[in-house]
DNA sequence: TCTGGGGTCCTAGGACCC
DNA sequence: TCTGGGGTCCTAGGACCC
C-alpha cells in the first residue's frame, strides 16, 4: 500500500545583513554613519558594497571603481579596500547570535543565513526579536524575509530591504502574495541571472508574479530544470530545504588580479607559487588532498585581443604537500606561458578534493617519507596560525612580489590583529 | 591608464565501449 | 555504395549565486 505523504509547509526565513561590508566598517567607525560609504573588491577594482546613500546616487553593484571615482569624490563618499579578515570575523559573530536564537540554521554566504522556523509560534514577533538582537549584539543591521520556501523567503527579503526590515509572506493570502510578487522585478528573483532576466523581459515577463504564472512546459523549455525549480518554489512548493550540514568542497581556488601587468615568467612563477601556498593551506585545514591542479593566466579580459590559457594536470597520488603542488603548478605554467604578453591575472584551482584519510601510499613512497612531509606541513601551518600569516613560507613565492594587488584603502583589522585593535579612549 | 574572487550545477559534445 | 544504437564517462563552457 502506498501512503501519500502530506508535507505541511514550514516557514523559512532568510536573514540578510544590510550592505554588509559597509556595515562592518561603520561598526568600528561610527562617524561613517554620517557619510556615504563604499567598499571595493580586491585590487581596488570594483564597488562591491554600497551604503544606501550611494545606491541612491545610482552607483550599481559591481561597477568599476574608476568609472565612478569622480561621482564618489564629488559626493564625499568614504572609500575602503576590502578587509576580509574583519568581514569574516563579523560574519562569524552574526551567525553565532543567530544560532542562539533558532535551532536550525544554514549559513548561505558571508552575509546571509536561512533559518528554519518550523514549530515557532508568533513568527513576526520572533523575526523582530532576531533583527533587534543581532543589531544589539553585533552592531550589524539585517533584513528578514519569511516564506514557505527559500525562494519566497529570498523574495520577501528583497521587499524587506526596501521597507521596514521584516517581510513575512508565509501563509499570506493569495491576494497578498500576488501583490508582493508583482512588486519584485523578475531580475531580482533568486535563480534568475542577468542573461535570463533579459530573455524573460523580452518575452514580456516583468515580475516574479508573471514568472510564477507561466506553464511548466514553457519554463522547462526556456530555463531548463533550474528555472522550473525556481518557479515551483515561487508557487510555495519547496524544492530546497534548509541544510545544516555542508557537503565537502569539490574544488578550492586561489586567483588574483595583479596590481600592475606582469610579463616575466619568473614573476608569474612567484605569483602562482604564492596562490598555491594559500590553497594548499586551505585544503590541509579541511583535511583534504587534491587529485589535480589547474593553472591559468590571462591578459586583460576587456580587450578584444584578450587571451586566456589554462592547463589541468593530475597527480599520480592525491596530495596536499605544498612543494608537490607548486612543482606541478609550475610545470603547467611553463607550458601555457607565452612571451611578450601583458598578464593581468593568474590563478590555480585544486580539483578532485578527497578526504586525506583516503590517500594510498605511492609506489616510491615510504611511510617515513610521507610522515616527514606531513609533519613539516603541520608544523608550518601551526607556526603561521600562531604568529600571523606566513612567517614561514617558501622561497618560490618571492620577496618583492611586484605583482601584489592594490589595497590602498584598507581599514585596520580591528578584531583579528593585536596591533590593530580598537583603542578605547578615556 | 584603471573592470574581484570563489564556488556550484547543468548541458552538450566527444571518446570509448559493447 | 552501403556504414547502428545506446550507454557511460569526462570535459569545457555557460549560467547562476554571493
Amino acid at each position: 500500500m502506498h501512503e501519500l505523504e502530506i508535507v505541511k509547509p514550514q516557514a523559512v526565513a532568510l536573514v540578510d545583513c544590510n550592505n554588509f561590508y559597509v556595515s562592518c566598517e561603520r561598526v568600528f567607525q561610527p562617524k561613517l554613519e554620517r557619510y556615504p560609504v563604499v567598499v571595493l573588491s580586491n585590487n581596488d577594482g570594483c564597488i562591491v558594497a554600497r551604503s544606501n546613500e550611494v545606491k541612491r546616487l545610482g552607483v550599481p553593484m559591481g561597477a568599476p571603481y574608476y568609472q565612478y571615482k569622480r561621482l564618489i569624490e564629488e559626493n564625499n563618499v568614504k572609500v575602503f579596500s576590502s578587509n576580509y579578515e574583519l568581514y569574516g570575523d563579523m560574519s562569524h559573530r552574526v551567525m553565532t547570535v543567530l544560532h542562539r536564537l533558532v535551532p536550525e540554521l544554514e549559513i548561505y554566504s558571508i552575509d546571509e543565513a536561512f533559518l528554519s522556523l518550523a514549530g515557532i509560534n508568533g513568527i513576526d514577533k520572533h523575526a523582530w526579536h532576531i533583527k533587534n538582537t543581532v543589531k544589539q549584539w553585533t552592531g550589524i543591521p539585517v533584513s528578514i524575509g519569511i516564506g514557505a520556501t527559500k525562494t519566497l523567503a529570498k523574495a520577501a527579503s528583497e521587499i524587506a530591504k526596501k521597507s521596514s526590515g521584516v517581510c513575512n509572506v508565509f501563509q499570506a493570502s493569495e491576494a497578498r502574495l500576488t501583490q508582493t510578487l508583482q512588486k519584485l522585478p523578475v531580475k531580482d528573483v533568486w535563480g534568475v541571472g542577468r542573461k535570463n532576466a533579459v530573455k524573460l523581459t523580452n518575452k514580456g515577463i516583468q515580475t516574479a508574479n508573471d514568472l510564477k504564472n507561466k506553464p511548466d512546459e514553457w519554463i522547462r523549455e526556456n530555463l531548463t530544470v533550474m528555472g522550473l525549480r525556481t518557479v515551483w518554489e515561487l508557487r510555495g512548493i519547496s524544492c530546497l530545504s534548509v541544510e545544516e550540514t555542508y557537503p565537502p568542497k569539490k574544488a578550492v581556488a586561489s586567483t588574483r588580479s595583479f596590481g600592475k601587468a606582469v610579463e616575466r615568467l619568473e614573476d608569474l612563477e612567484e605569483a602562482i607559487a604564492s596562490y598555491t601556498i594559500r590553497a594548499a593551506e586551505k585544503i590541509r585545514s579541511q583535511h583534504m588532498v587534491a587529485s589535480a591542479i589547474q593553472v591559468f593566466i590571462r591578459t586583460n579580459r576587456f580587450k578584444p585581443s584578450s587571451q586566456y590559457n589554462a592547463m589541468t594536470l593530475a597527480f599520480e597520488e592525491p596530495t596536499n604537500y605544498t612543494p608537490n603542488l607548486i612543482q606541478k603548478a609550475h610545470v603547467g605554467l611553463n607550458r601555457i606561458y607565452k612571451k611578450n604578453l601583458k598578464y593581468h591575472k593568474a590563478g590555480i584551482i585544486l580539483l578532485g578534493l578527497r578526504p586525506d584519510t583516503e590517500i594510498q601510499l605511492g609506489l616510491f613512497d615510504t611511510d617515513e617519507d610521507r610522515m616527514r612531509r606531513q609533519q613539516l606541513m603541520t608544523m608550518m601551518d601551526g607556526v603561521n596560525r600562531k604568529h600571523g600569516k606566513r612567517i614561514l613560507s617558501f622561497a618560490a613565492c618571492g620577496v618583492q612580489q611586484p605583482w601584489q594587488m592594490k589595497r590602498q584603502k584598507r581599514s585596520p583589522r580591528y578584531t583579528t590583529k593585536w596591533q590593530e585593535l580598537v583603542v578605547a579612549k578615556a
